[in-house]
DNA sequence: AAATGATCATTA
DNA sequence: TAATGATCATTT
């Protein structure tokens, strides 16, 4: 699918595919659906770029570069409620100092976001699930206050060496949580004295909560 | 039932 | 390894 040129364009699109199946978007797109998304965690965020032209790729950057906006997929169930936290980036745990919340990655990504709600149900099968009404979000004064409480807050704790006795608890409406392959998995921070260790690599998530709260906002729904 | 911690695929 | 796309699955 081309880029499209405009915000309208990708409105338009993302409007297009509202009330479809995604069993009928990966036909008309030549995809093929999975059985379940156990191997293909990523599965329905990758289908919509495709539909909707986003860039390919894994870097850093917003789905759609040159008009700024960040594609996010929502799964929610028949009562509009999102089903899961949002990943929104990986959490630097070095080169924190001089880093504000008017300069982290987290706002950059908030920026602008385009929600595609998918009805997703754990017993509706894949072909079966209906994409949802789109809608374009920037974080009004209140939910970016909320934010950077919670990205201060947390940020702080990694500055101070505490990363590890993080957990998704913390933060009203964003959280940190492990962003990994697995268990396993390492990269690099810094311990209470200063000293680097290898740790978990942990990314921000949006909280339910807040999702929903943008859910209602721009819906006007439940 | 909801939430947290763990995990899967792909690209570079 | 780290970035992208997330959901799975066990615990609470």
């Amino acid at each position: 699918m081309e880029i499209p040129a405009s915000e309208q364009e990708l409105l338009n699109r993302a409007q297009d595919i509202a009330g479809l199946t995604l069993g009928e978007i990966a036909l008309s797109a030549g995809i093929k659906i999975p059985k379940d998304l156990t191997k293909n965690k990523g599965w329905i965020g990758l289908l919509l770029e495709h539909v909707l032209g986003a860039s390919a790729g894994s870097r850093p950057e917003p789905d759609f570069p040159h008009l700024g906006i960040e594609l996010k997929s929502l799964p929610i169930n028949e009562q509009a409620k999102p089903l899961e936290t949002t990943f929104v980036s990986v959490a630097p745990l070095t080169g924190l100092v001089g880093v504000t919340w008017q300069t982290c990655y987290v706002k950059k990504k908030l920026a602008k976001v385009l929600w595609v709600p998918v009805i997703t149900p754990k017993e509706v099968p894949i072909s079966e699930r209906i994409v949802g009404t789109p809608f374009l979000w920037s974080p009004s004064a209140e939910e970016e206050a909320l934010l950077a409480q919670d990205w201060q807050e947390l940020t702080d704790m990694i500055v101070l060496g505490e990363v590890e006795n993080i957990h998704g608890k913390h933060g009203q409406v964003l959280q940190l949580r492990p962003k990994a392959a697995n268990s396993k998995a390492k990269t690099q921070g810094f311990d209470r004295n200063g000293k680097p260790f290898m740790t978990l690599p942990r990314g921000f998530y949006l909280k339910i909560n807040f999702t929903q709260a943008l859910l209602h906002r721009y819906l006007r729904i439940n």
